[in-house]
DNA sequence: AAAATTTTTAATCAAATGATTAATTCCGGA
DNA sequence: TCCGGAATTAATCATTTGATTAAAAATTTT
């Protein structure tokens, strides 16, 4: 009962791809060796190639994802024109904190991507209206005339995502705040809103 | 007049250093090759280990650095306790937002330095008093006893680094914002301590 | 100027690494 | 059962890359 073929768990390509998400985002492009995936993956080098062609295809899959992942969350948020300004910083606040209390490296692996392939990224992104035309934007433009929506986009993400890539840091910086920051982080889901609406006043 | 040595503008060791500042900071540890540095610096590839024995080293060198510019700018303000909580969040959107200006991919540098040497970051931090027993957390504390000054720390770092951080996604998501970013940049100087000041009315 | 020391270079090495090849194993359909 | 294609592997290649060596050039010291 089940699929035609019932594999122990995953079939071959997938561990592979398993892996590569893996090994990937902990380490970067460089600094992953094809050999790691393989090893993390339980099967041999040949087969990496077998499926992937090169270890750039398979990161460019990944990376994909991943890009997908990111913003996949964030732009259908962004253009709902049903949604209140709340209601939307609301949902992103909560969403986003969510997804990146799952995936840490997330935040630094879409960061280095944006910057070091910045056309694949671009071509990924290909038809995507810009921000400055959605409805947050223009909910925001609405609220507070005074700032320029651009911003409010930025400090949004910034309170959301940056104390994830930070982490590290921190955790050397306050070892108090390594401890408790995943309690922190759920404390951002109420604040973030409430700071947004607080910096939505200034003018 | 001048040095002993009126040498053609740069010692060797010194253009090497510079070299790998700048290829270091572009491309990561793990994409650089020491071949790449030593033509950016115009130099026999055998002078970079002749000068700094290895890659690795030089580039502790490069990273302890960047380190000291990232946190030494920070950390004297927040331990300051004469300075009052207004002032040093001034000082520190002011400062931090020139600095990245000029250094754009400082921020990934350290991020990425952080997360991947976390060790040696802690070692290079030695002796730093945590972030929470600073007059800054001390100072957060006593104007909002409500909201953990974790969080309060997080978000003026969030706000002045982070859009440095992601300036390349900006661009493609937001061409508009790739053509103002140095002029939002500037408005941020003043705007994040509104932020903050709005921020830290929020129970 | 000669000797000694430092700096610089071309050539080379050894290890690592992405990829391929050719052989072997596995598996479903005739 | 046997065939044929798909999956998997061990072995190997070619290139890249960090590092070293030995010699040459430049500089300093005596």
């Amino acid at each position: 009962m089940a699929k035609k073929k019932q594999q122990e768990a995953l079939s071959s390509e997938e561990k592979i791809k398993e892996a590569a998400r893996k090994v990937f985002m902990e380490k970067g492009y460089a600094a992953t060796r094809t050999r790691d995936i393989a090893e993390a993956a339980g099967i041999n080098l040949a087969l990496l190639n077998y499926y992937f062609r090169s270890k750039e295809k398979l990161f460019e899959l990944v990376m994909q994802e991943k890009l997908s992942s990111f913003f996949g969350l964030l732009l259908p948020v962004l253009r709902d024109p049903q949604s209140s300004l709340d209601d939307k910083i609301h949902t992103i606040a909560d969403r986003y904190i969510s997804m990146l209390a799952d995936n840490p490296d997330l935040p630094l692996f879409v960061l280095n991507a944006m910057r070091n392939a910045p056309k694949k990224f671009a071509a990924l992104l290909k038809g995507v209206d810009h921000v400055l035309d959605s409805a947050f934007a223009k909910q925001l433009k609405e609220r507070n005339p005074d700032v320029a929506p651009e911003h409010l986009f930025i400090n949004i993400l910034s309170l959301c995502v940056f104390p994830f890539a930070m982490r590290p840091g921190l955790e050397v910086i306050s070892p108090e705040i390594g401890t408790q920051f995943h309690v922190l982080m759920e404390e951002r889901k109420k604040l973030v809103p409430k700071w947004m609406r607080a910096m939505l006043k200034v003018k």
